[in-house]
DNA sequence: CAGTGGTCTAGACCACTGG
DNA sequence: CAGTGGTCTAGACCACTGG
């Protein structure tokens, strides 16, 4: 290829690049309802005929529309519009999908007693080196996998609780067994990229965002009872918080 | 161009794709403290070379690295690494950014009488059409730009409120001339993509991540005195949430 | 004026899937 | 086997800035 000759466009929108021009015409499309959830987009090739661009730059125009939630790609089959987002009150996954009346799912991916390492020691206010139990779940409503949770919790505070009943509500099964009740719960979330693990377990593309929220769960008497950190697919999420001002 | 040649890398890796490569080895120097917070990277074209590919590949790969918030990128200076995310706890920013020893800012970007819109009134619980005051104000920290924040509250619970001091904890100030008491807020909080206006207020590159706090503030007599909607930047904030569980 | 990142081209080859 | 998105090349021109 030699020079890039710029073809007779209108000199009008020169500050605008066509990858968001292209994005913003799409966006439009599905706000108006348009396209549908699961509908097919155009394939990227008719894209670049119809707006007169490079691949590479109609393939930007869908990124930015891929960040956004508004559609997924598959490689094979194409690109569609995605299902509005799943609504999520903080603190009570199971309880929330089943409201919204689908199907909360949490599949074990691994359980194990293991000893403390110094950040788990320091969140849950016991001794490095002491037992905890850990467990990895991936939670998801209708079988789409939302988010992956893995948690941790002092021996000592719930003797065997490995053992019982892993595949739903961890509170509820830690309320009815130990009569252990939660009372508080601090959380710190930020937007993180995941990585290629993390998105493989999500069904996510690799770079793209999630939602970290890395909590902490104390009973009435202010003892911590659960370390966890949960990583949402952001594009498929958001999360609904109550709280009581405390002035 | 004619055909691409595969130059004589190792046949190991094919399948690791090359962007998420070279983002992994630039991640890990920033980790590693080998980059300090504002250090220059090297620049793109340098990139290119060291790892053998084209810029756009090399592009990528910070690309990778500037959404998850870890570098900034400058159009004629360069390439640097971030500083470190600001925490901010929920629902009383002037006070979070005081306590980690910077200058909290609220720039007025305008604030009007307005008739509220259907969206406005149900968030409100009031009347369509009845008086509301608007207003826009872009949160800072030490200067740095984090939030654009909107928000409404009903004319006849703060009366001749836009004629006060804007600049400070709103809360604050609604307490201290009205007597209104904050006792209970919602929020709900999703992901988005910065559109090119929200992104040049916050300094932010155009589709790039931000924070959507969706908020409603309630008094202690359950009628609601605010309704809010803040932009955060999702690169440079992270959210600490405290809640009591209500079970 | 040299250097920087931002946008874009016109292709290439790949793996994978579904008819 | 046709069609899809995923990765990548080797360039181009641009605006802008700082010495």
């Amino acid at each position: 290829m030699s020079t890039v000759e710029r073809s007779g466009e209108t000199r009008a929108d020169r500050k605008e690049p066509a990858y968001l021009r292209i994005a913003e015409e799409l966006r439009e499309q599905i706000a108006s309802g348009q396209l549908d959830p699961n509908d097919p987009l155009p394939p990227e090739r008719d894209l670049c005929v119809d707006h007169n661009v490079s691949r590479m730059t109609a393939r930007r125009a869908l990124t930015v529309l891929e960040s956004e939630g508004l559609i997924y790609r598959s490689a094979t089959r194409g690109t569609f519009v995605s299902e509005p987002r799943v609504q999520l009150r903080l603190g009570s996954f199971s309880q929330e999908i089943s409201r919204a009346g689908k199907q909360p799912g949490a599949q074990l991916i691994w359980s194990e007693t293991q000893s403390a390492t110094t950040g788990v020691a320091r969140a849950l206010g016991i001794a490095t080196d002491a037992d905890v139990y850990a467990l990895q779940r991936l939670r998801s409503s209708n079988g789409e996998p939302l988010a992956l949770e893995t948690t941790y919790y002092p021996s000592d505070l719930v003797p065997g609780f490995l053992d019982g009943d892993l595949s739903g509500s961890l509170w509820t099964e830690i309320r009815g067994r130990f009569g252990v009740v939660v009372a508080r719960t601090t959380a710190r979330l930020e937007v993180i990229a995941l990585d290629t693990t993390l998105a493989e377990q999500l069904g996510a593309r690799p770079a793209s965002s999630g939602l970290l929220l890395t909590r902490r769960t104390f009973t009435a008497d202010g003892r911590c009872m659960e370390y966890a950190q949960d990583v949402y697919r952001a594009d498929r999420v958001s999360l609904v918080i109550d709280r009581a001002v405390d002035e």
